[in-house]
DNA sequence: TTTTAGCACTCTCTCTTTTGGAGTGCTAAC
DNA sequence: GTTAGCACTCCAAAAGAGAGAGTGCTAAAA
C-alpha cells in the first residue's frame, strides 16, 4: 500500500468523482474498470481505491458498497483534477444577448442570476454593484399630493432608489425646490457615508421658515442614502434546490431558510478579494450549508464591485457551473463598465 | 339511513373537520363521542358518519380507518359551519402598527404579505394597487452621464417606477428638459392607456432637432408606462408551504413552480368582483393546486383596487386565516385611502 | 323509530425474517 | 505490481406475523 498520489490514482479518482456527480450513487470497481477500457483489472482498481480511501479521498457508505468521494476529494477535484470547460460559442452568444438588453445595474444583475439558475440548476445570489466610495450623484423630488412627496436618489454607479415621504403639513413647490436644492448643493459629489443624520439635520437651520415642513424630507433622505449604501442581495432559483434529490426535504428547508436571511447571505458573499472561490459544505461553519457548496466570484470593473454566487448540492457539476459562472461574471463586468462609462 | 342534514350531523361534521384540520389524521367515532361529552354513543356516531359519507362529506382512506372530510365538506364548512373568529385586540393593534409605518403603496403591500405569512403559516400573494383609469401624474428624468438618463414615472395612486435609458448620442440638459416637458404636457393627467407607442412616437416630430437624440427616451417612456400599468405581483412565504406536512415533497415543488409563474398567479387573483372568496383545490382547474386552497380578497378604496391572497394546504385553519386576511385587507384599504388622499 | 352494546372483520403499521445481489478484502498465483 | 478466485459483509427489497384501531352489522333496548 502506497500513500503517494500517482497519475493512475488521479485518473481513477477523477472518473469516480465525475460518475458520482452524474448519478449520485456509490461507484464500484467494476464500473471503473470498464471506464478505463479494461486496461487494468477490477482487483487492481480495488487496491488503488483502498489506497485512496486510506488517503482520505474515498468513503464507503457500508462495507460492501462502492465508493463515494469525500469532501476532501471534491476539493482536490475542483483545485486540480477537473479540467476546465469552455462554454460553447452559441451559449456565449445567448448570454451576451440577454445581458446586453439590461439598461441599468439592477436589472443586469437580476438577469445574470436568472440565467445562472436556468442553466446550472443551482440557486444564484447576486449583489448589486457597490462602490468603494459611493457618491451621491443627484437628488430629486416629485410632488405626489399636498402631503406626500417622492424622493429619488441616484448614486455614481447609476443605482437609483426612491422613497415616498409623508409630510405632516402641506408643502409648496417653492419650499420643496429650496430643500432639494439645498440637499443637492451639500451632497452631490460627496460620498454616501457623509449623509449622516447629524449632517442632514444640520441643514435644517438653513431652511428658515420651511424647516418645520421639510424636516421629514431630510430624514427620509438620510434613510434613502442608507438603503443605497447597502448592497441589495438577490436570491433566485430556490426551487432548483428542491429539485435536487441530494437534499433531504428537511435539510432543503433549513438551507432555504438560511438563504432567505439577507444578512447571512451577505456575510457569505463578502470578504473575498477576487477571483473564483469554491467553498465546500464541510469547510463552512454554517450547519445549514453542510451538504452544499458555494461558488463565488467577484466582478469589479473600475472602482465598483459586487459578487455573484452559486449555491448547489455538494454533488454539483462543478465544471459546467464554474464555466458558466466565469463567463457571466466576465460579461457582467464588461457591460457594467459600459453602463457607467457612457 | 337518512340523507337529510340535521343539527347533530352538522355538529359532528364540524367537530370532525376541526379535529382533522388540527391533526391531519383521520378521526374516529370514539374520539367524536368524547368530544360530544358522551351524550351519544360511538355506535350512533358511526351511523351518522355513514350517512355523512353517503352524502359525500366524508371519506375513509381504507375500510378500517377513521373518516376524513371531503373537499365538499370543506366547502360546507367554509360557507356555513365555521364560526367566524374575531382577531384579538392586541393582534389588531400589532397589525395596525406595522402597516401604518408604510409610506407608499408598494411597501404597504409588501408588509401586508409579510404579516400574513408570519401569522397564518401560508404563502401570501398581493398585487400592487391598480386603478380603473390609471393616470400619469408626473414624469421626471435625471442625468446619469452624457449617454445615460434615468426616467421616472409616477401614477395617480402614488406608484413610482423608474428605468434607466441609454442614448446613442450625448444629450444636453436643454434637449432633455424639452423632451420631458413635452411628455409632461402631453400625458400628465391622461390615462396610462393613452401612452401607446404611436402616440409617443408622434411627439418626435415636435422635438425638432433633438428628435434623433431623444427617440430612445420616448420608447423608454412607453415601456415604463407599460410596467406601471401592469400590477406587480408579490409572492411571500413559499417556505411555509414546504413546512406543511400535507405536501408531498414533489407536489410542493410543483405548487411552488406554479406560483412562481407570474402570469398564472395573476390570472388566479384576478376576475373576482369583491368580498372574500375561497377556492378549494378540487374546484380549481389547475392540477398543481389540487391539494391546496386559496383565499382571495379584494381591497378597493375609492377608484383603485388590488388583491390579497393566501395559499395553503386544503387542511388549513380557515377560521384564523380568514379572520387575519379580512382584517389586513380592511386595514390596507384604510391606509391606502389615506395615502392617496393626502 | 332511534339508540346502543357486542362482536367479527378489515386494513394498516411496525417489527422481523428471509433472500438476492452487489461489491469488497484477502490470498495465492502469475 | 497485477490478477483471478472466493469467502464475507451488508443493504434493500420482499415476505410474513402480530397488534391495534376503527368500522359495519346485527340484535336488543329505549
Amino acid at each position: 500500500m502506497s500513500m503517494v498520489m500517482t497519475a493512475r490514482k488521479e485518473q481513477i479518482l477523477t472518473a469516480l468523482i465525475e460518475e458520482y456527480i452524474r448519478t449520485g450513487e456509490p461507484v464500484g470497481s467494476k464500473w471503473l474498470m470498464d471506464k478505463m477500457d479494461n486496461t487494468v483489472s477490477s482487483a487492481t482498481i480495488r487496491n488503488e481505491m483502498a489506497d485512496l480511501a486510506a488517503m482520505g479521498f474515498l468513503d464507503q457508505p457500508h462495507t460492501s458498497a462502492g465508493r463515494v468521494p469525500t469532501p476532501q476529494a471534491f476539493r482536490l477535484y475542483v483545485d486540480k483534477l477537473m479540467k476546465k470547460r469552455k462554454l460553447p460559442e452559441n451559449t456565449r452568444r445567448y448570454i451576451d444577448e440577454r445581458l446586453e438588453r439590461a439598461t441599468d445595474p439592477d436589472v443586469l444583475m437580476e438577469e445574470a442570476s436568472q440565467i445562472l439558475t436556468e442553466t446550472t440548476g443551482c440557486a444564484a445570489v447576486t449583489t448589486t454593484p457597490q462602490e468603494q466610495q459611493m457618491l451621491v450623484r443627484r437628488i430629486e423630488v416629485m410632488v405626489v399630493s399636498s402631503h406626500v412627496v417622492a424622493m429619488m436618489l441616484m448614486t455614481g454607479s447609476g443605482v437609483l432608489r426612491s422613497r415616498v415621504c409623508r409630510l405632516p403639513l402641506p408643502v409648496t413647490a417653492a419650499e420643496l425646490t429650496e430643500a432639494v436644492n439645498l440637499l443637492n448643493e451639500n451632497f452631490v459629489g460627496k460620498p454616501l457615508s457623509t449623509v449622516t443624520l447629524p449632517a442632514v439635520q444640520g441643514l435644517l437651520l438653513q431652511l428658515g421658515d420651511s424647516a418645520l415642513v421639510c424636516a421629514p424630507l431630510l430624514t427620509a433622505f438620510h434613510e434613502l442614502a442608507q438603503t443605497c449604501a447597502e448592497a441589495e442581495i438577490r436570491l433566485k432559483g430556490q426551487l432548483n434546490l428542491l429539485r435536487s434529490p441530494d437534499y433531504h426535504p428537511d435539510s432543503a428547508r433549513n438551507l432555504l431558510g438560511f438563504l432567505n436571511e439577507q444578512e447571512q447571505l451577505g456575510r457569505m458573499l463578502s470578504g473575498h478579494t477576487g477571483g473564483l472561490r469554491v467553498v465546500l459544505g464541510n469547510e463552512s461553519l454554517q450547519p445549514e450549508l453542510q451538504g452544499s457548496s458555494i461558488i463565488v466570484t467577484r466582478y469589479a470593473p473600475r472602482n465598483i464591485h459586487g459578487s455573484i454566487g452559486l449555491i448547489g448540492p455538494l454533488r454539483m457539476d462543478y465544471a459546467t457551473a464554474i464555466a458558466e459562472l466565469e463567463y457571466i461574471t466576465q460579461t457582467v463586468e464588461r457591460i457594467l463598465g459600459q453602463l457607467i462609462e457612457e
